[in-house]
DNA sequence: TTGTATGCGTTATCAG
DNA sequence: CTGATAACGCATACAA
């Protein structure tokens, strides 16, 4: 392993001379400079990153928390997207990733979580799908600790920035698209977890476009769960000329319900995964770009930790029909 | 951050003695080592990952190399699997785990690529689904310079363990159960890119098992592509009376088209993914358990990085048929 | 059994 | 503009 010490001897100079070119420091005379860098060429010199971090005592180093809650098709592709987007990201900002499942700190205390994090040189964290219920990391972002960035979750502080889609324009869109094309009146809503940050904002998307319209709405909570979404269809879906769900895992277990009753009624989703294309009728849904979101969390978190203060970022998303024609690769 | 230097200070010893407690040296007495360890319990210290492995010259830095070659519903099923399973032993075995993707590495070339680990303090890594053409990674493996693990890949050498399930006996098997619970002669089987080592050993499975039985085979390349399997089973599926597929996602395209062309052929598939229940036909296929293949992998590269020899290791396969009722949650 | 001293590869602070 | 030298937090050979 060639280290700073074998370069600086090769070009004939000291090594903080070396660290300094490395570095762009100021104040280097461009002839040396050319010397130290022709060395490192010739001997593809690369920084030790473990030295580096340990002697600056700024890691660069982020960790993705992802929940792996159900292990459903959807959480493994939302999940995948969210992982390549930040890794490759990170890559180019020349960031060091991590990747932390929260069931490996459950069980812990924020003291703990963080001279975890501490210990392996953790110095920011994105936090995937947090809850109302995720104390740990309620107090972790309080603390301030870390810089943060929870993406679906509306915590902004100096230390902390948000990212996600509008999921109430969201909602209220693909409803409206879904409701307008289809001339419905009564609307059966399907709604997420309520510890959702994202349940409440979507809640109120569809809500805001039923007073609008002067819809008929009830709301039952599916929980994110395609069973429970096949359950209430079959019991309330009589009764409503439309389902909108606030997930696609919901919409494709409502139109398998539907099928199976032998009745049609249009159903809407929302996360635009690739799985909508299987189910045999397409629906609208909500397309978010989980890489772009990710890759925008790193960014973001890059901001932060070099000192910017906290904010809150808007993703787009788009309104689409999912076609197997389309997915089949 | 509480250092080891405050833990010696607060229990009255030298650095190097709590040194060794943290490390379960001999040669200390029950009475500094209790007291140690209680000032380490009160302080709550965490040593620093960055500077033991500064230090130690080991870093028990551990990539995992994946491929995102095609955006399907598989590949991110099988992904997370693999990335939890390798994140989660990790933590066990205070392993330090990094995803890398194959897209970040493929222009670059062996000293590159070494370099760029080692400044990482990479010492094992984990290849996820190589194939015959991955030139930098054979040299790697060759070089000697990592431990490293492939996964469905038949490389052994010192440094080098390979892990998978035993491809031709579960082809075999999963054909075998097809073939004999619909009393099939003429099987179209479908094979995998020509360039994956799975598909050679999965080929062989299939032969052998047409040979034993008498069977007149066809064998088409469908490229893992659940378009080409869909093109492919239009274009030969009536001369045959079943359809043995070397991936689910084939055994999938391969399904529809046949519903599609309104005929029935019994068709099975490879790997277990939950998609094959939304197909809406039941089929045979091969679970394999991505979670617990890359375990063992981890704890093999565990195994390699304490010194031992690289091996084979082989991991035990199912047979299933998946059902929407047992997949939806 | 314990403590001292040195080094790991780098950055950063000073003199020169 | 350049070069010693002291950190960074810990491990370890060696001395006591």
């Amino acid at each position: 392993m060639v280290s700073i010490k074998d370069v600086a001897k090769e070009a004939g100079v000291a090594i903080s001379t070396v660290s300094k070119v490395l570095n762009n420091y100021p104040n280097v005379s461009e002839k040396t400079k050319n010397k130290v860098n022709e060395v490192v060429d010739r001997l593809g010199f690369v920084p030790n990153a473990v030295a580096v971090s340990l002697s600056s005592k700024k890691t660069g180093r982020v960790a993705l928390l992802i929940k792996l809650s159900l292990s459903t098709q959807a959480s493994d592709e939302i999940n995948m997207r969210y992982i390549s987007g930040a890794v490759h990201k990170a890559k180019e900002l020349q960031l060091d990733v991590i990747t932390v499942f929260a069931s490996m700190i459950e069980d812990m205390t924020v003291e703990e979580v963080t001279s975890y994090f501490e210990s392996q040189g953790i110095r920011g964290i994105i936090v995937y799908g947090m809850t109302t219920k995720d104390k740990v990391i309620h107090k972790l972002i309080d603390s301030g600790h870390f810089k943060m960035v929870v993406v679906d979750a509306p915590m902004v502080n100096d230390s902390t920035s948000s990212v996600s889609v509008d999921h109430v324009k969201a909602q209220y869109d693909v409803a409206k698209k879904t409701i307008i094309e289809n001339k419905c009146k009564k609307v059966l809503y399907l709604a997420g977890e309520d510890t959702g940050y994202v349940t409440k904002d979507r809640l109120l998307g569809i809500k805001k476009l039923c007073e609008e319209k002067n819809l008929k709405l009830t709301v039952r909570n599916g929980q994110f769960s395609e069973l429970r979404a096949r359950e209430l269809t079959m019991r309330f879906a009589k009764n409503a000329d439309c389902v909108v769900c606030a997930s696609d895992m919901m919409a494709i277990g409502a139109m398998k319900a539907l099928i199976d009753m032998d009745i049609f009624r249009p159903v809407c989703g929302f996360d635009g995964i690739i799985l909508m294309g299987y189910v045999g009728k397409q629906m609208n849904t909500v397309k978010q770009d989980f890489t772009k979101i990710s890759e925008k969390a790193i960014c973001e978190l890059n901001r932060l930790m070099s000192g910017e203060n906290g904010r809150k970022v808007t993703i787009k998303h788009e309104l689409v029909r999912i076609k197997y024609e389309d997915i089949i690769v």
